[in-house]
DNA sequence: TAAAAGTTTCAGAATCATCTAAAAGAATTA
DNA sequence: TAATTCTTTTAGATGATTCTGAAACTTTTA
């Protein structure tokens, strides 16, 4: 039954799997994510399997991964045997437990390579006679950039989740003194701060 | 020879590239980015083939893509016929650079996707009768959240952009008063938690 | 304890992305 | 123009990921 509300939830579905592709999260488990955020009641894996038209051990495998990833979570109805799932709704929140996974699983690593080299190469280049003492000399600036780069992000994350959305609207407000942008930023700059005064809720 | 110094390189090389597989960016195109990256003079298709142990097709693809995505330039040498590569070593603008091409292939398509959905679905909405009223109204507050959150770290990235490094240590002095949150990154998050949790949402 | 209802696991199938090697194409020099 | 040098494209091979379907497992009810 394609009623305009039932298009608009699987268009958006879609959408967001594909975007799950880009970032390295498969598309089912996207997909499966999504549905449950558009959806207000809880599903079972039937209605998953159904609505999404993916076999069972692909469901199992996925609701599973978003469990352990913190973005949705079981619930069992009263005199109902099946399992029920639903989606963390909180815009914010989700943000939050995406990101520190990520952080966790990806930009550690880096960062403890970087660490490590930057490490080993200082000691070589305590002789600096060797042919090649400027590449290394080179080698270490850049790296400690991206260091330090990293580290700022790393802090700018954390006071963003602190300050949230409210806090970067003040933030904008605070650092271009009147909410325009001082140099004129892209058109959907604008168009994000426009949008944010005038649907802004509660 | 396995000097400390190509040691360090090539395990930086290897990391990167492992990095970016999990950001939906082919392991190769990764690890010859990041050899640039890490190298000072320009290497040649050969030099990156040699110390990738890659064939010509594969390397002479992920340097075009590379340079599609504005990450590396080609440069030649004075009576010299083969193309040299070399990268930006920049890190912000490299971020920059990133971060732009994947808002435009990522980000935007999902906003223009709920903006869509939102539109369809207010006029369904308007006969409010239908069983499915509160799930559409529903559907439409989650979506409108998404959409907010999404335009809110537009600007945020555009914020951030304008100010670049500096700023953002300015900042977090500013917002902390003491300028070492980052040294304590798991208080500020539990902080943050109970920032959220304490303005609870509607 | 047996049957029923539901969930998880896993081997193999299907699908998808990436890589190679070789041929075709361009540009430059003789 | 032919030879040389280098770059790009492509068909098919390789390898990795994801999915299915069925069996194994677990929990609940009769």
């Amino acid at each position: 039954m394609p009623s305009p509300f039932r298009e608009a939830k699987n268009l958006l579905v879609r959408r967001w799997g594909e975007m799950g592709g880009y970032w390295g999260i498969n598309r089912t488990m996207a997909e499966i994510h999504a549905l449950l955020f558009v959806t207000r009641e809880p599903l079972c894996t039937d209605d998953i399997m159904d609505q999404l038209k993916i076999s069972r051990g692909n469901a199992s495998m996925n609701l599973r991964a978003l469990v352990d990833w913190g973005l949705i979570e079981r619930m069992h109805k009263l005199g109902d045997r099946k399992e029920y799932f639903q989606a963390d709704t909180d815009v914010w929140h989700m943000f939050e437990t995406i990101m520190r996974e990520r952080r966790r699983r990806e930009v550690e690593p880096i960062i403890a390579t970087i660490d490590h080299c930057c490490e080993s190469v200082k000691q070589a280049n305590a002789k600096i006679n060797t042919p090649d003492a400027e590449d290394i000399r080179e080698f270490q600036r850049r790296i400690e950039d991206l260091r330090l780069f990293l580290a700022t992000m790393g802090s700018l994350f954390e006071l963003v989740l602190e300050f949230g959305g409210e806090g970067i609207e003040k933030l904008n407000l605070l650092m271009t003194g009147t909410g325009k942008s001082s140099k004129e930023p892209r058109s959907s700059a604008r168009a994000a701060v426009r949008t944010r005064n005038s649907t802004a809720r509660r």
